[in-house]
DNA sequence: TATGTAGATAGATGTCCGTCGATTTGGAAC
DNA sequence: GTTCCAAATCGACGGACATCTATCTACATA
């Protein structure tokens, strides 16, 4: 017959009782992960934010041009980061003529967005 | 008198036409994207996202020795992640006896959810 | 054809990041 | 006290990142 003791914490340990519930990820949340992440990453950086927030904010396109002054880092650094923007699939952009016309891809956050809610 | 001409982009550029319309940028928007940027940056890591994932499914604390054997890194790697993630005030973690807990602060991604959306 | 101009690319540099193995810290058990 | 254990910290290493200057690419003007 059993009696009802209490046990140390390294005897329930050993008897396999957790700290916790145990956890599991189901793998079908990875590669949506790696996604948003991805995403998050681009918005990870205060210019790359700000960018984002001027093209959200003027609903048409923005023209390079104007975007530069906007910040102080050279000519060269803001391309670099408008690439960025459209590796991660956040912006695009439209040449006319010399001048090169930035816009934030609809729908291109809505992952992220649904996630964090 | 003038003629109703039609100016050559350069004479347009020379009047003072611009390729859009001007482009401002509050500064009160520039902490505000620090802040959002700074957590961002966090969740821009896949690892760091499932993380938070998984603590906010979680809606508990949930033990840290829980959490290593879900993804393929090393327990001071893992260690690394929580931290960056605390630093970036996105989690808070607890002690009891040998276990740490973590848990994902309440509201602490809604500036960047709110933003999002 | 030559010149000017907007934007992208190239190359260099210093810093930060993700990862690891080894060690340290602080409780708990014997 | 000594041993065991979970978690954090340390030190190192390779790769990525933000930034710059200099150059290149298109296109438009003259």
């Amino acid at each position: 017959m059993s009696v009802d003791l209490e046990l140390s914490p390294k005897q329930k340990r050993a008897a396999g009782e957790r700290c916790c519930e145990p956890v599991v990820y189901p793998d079908v949340q990875r590669d949506h992960a790696l996604r948003m992440a991805e995403v998050a990453k681009a918005l990870g950086d205060p210019i790359r934010l700000q960018l984002v927030d001027v093209l959200h904010k003027h609903a048409g396109k923005v023209c390079v041009c104007e975007l530069v002054p906007l910040f102080d880092i050279s000519q060269p650094t803001l391309s670099h980061h408008l690439k960025k923007l459209r590796d991660a699939g956040i912006v695009d952009s439209e040449r006319q003529g010399l001048w090169a016309y930035y816009y934030v891809i609809p729908d291109a956050l809505e992952e992220l967005s649904a996630w964090l809610s």
